[in-house]
DNA sequence: TTCTAGTTTATAATAATTCTAAACTAGAAA
DNA sequence: TTTCTAGTTTAGAATTATTATAAACTAGAA
């Protein structure tokens, strides 16, 4: 139950108030050591397997996007017609397989940039990503 | 019609029939010596402004997903929901501003990098694509 | 225990895109 | 020049992902 606890207070701390089902979901992503990308579909299948309905659809979608407010998870854009989120919330990169549609970490400091242009004036960077699509 | 005459040759070069909508919308997409960002839904109201159809959108999806297949176009991924293309094939890089949702391109040399992975096993890089988010 | 704002849920609605199949046409061949 | 047909266009239906709606539920403060 100490994970349960870490996890409550996690979302008490954003304003979100620790239902089951968002605890669930919330286990679901965070409680792993090792952080994964998914879509909305992968996580319903994953929380609500072999036919037992656990969580209804609207409510991931709701969690997903009140988790992606709160900073706890991260948006991807890769693939068109379907949004990608990342449990990995830190600064870094990816691998896109054009063929397996399957996105790769690839941490912050694999990749230097020893140059970048300066924002247009008034607006300033809020992050840089690269996206190394790949194929065999 | 000289530039019209370039157009035909470039679609058959690829194997697409120089019809009288391919060739219209290829004189809207690459006539202009500047470059620019659409989306299926901005070129349509190009195509066919103040109601009048001269293409219907069925051949603008068409149309569009055949000049990418053909390397006349690059597909852009930054906003989840809508697909966005460029007529600048050329390597380069973005700014995505995430009020306006505005791509403004990047020169391929206004980036250096000075460090990549190397792919994973029995994979080649396609491409390396920055995009930096700014915002107000 | 009561109360209510926040949450969940089934379901409808919307938006972008893809599919279908009938009508049309570019252009090779007769 | 006319014929023929594979490729193309089109309206509309279908699909997919996502968002909106509004009624039922519940966490947790009082
Ligand atoms: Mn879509
Ligand atoms: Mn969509
Ligand atoms: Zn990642
Ligand atoms: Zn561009």
């Amino acid at each position: 139950m100490n994970q349960k606890n870490e996890i409550v207070n996690k979302l008490r701390t954003s304003g979100l108030r620790p239902t089951k089902q968002r605890v669930l979901i919330a286990k679901s992503l965070f409680d792993s050591d090792k952080t994964f990308h998914f879509t909305v579909e992968t996580l319903n299948k994953k929380i609500n397997k072999n036919g037992v309905t656990k969580v209804s659809l609207a409510t991931i979608y709701n969690t997903v996007e009140a988790f992606t407010s709160a900073g706890y998870l991260k948006e991807i854009l890769t693939s068109k017609n379907k949004s990608y989120y990342d449990t990995n919330i830190k600064s870094h990169h990816h691998f896109y397989d054009e063929g397996s549609k399957e996105l790769t970490d690839i941490r912050y400091s694999q990749i230097r940039l020893s140059k970048i242009p300066t924002p247009p004036k008034g607006k300033k960077i809020k992050n840089l990503e690269v996206v190394i699509r790949i194929q065999k």
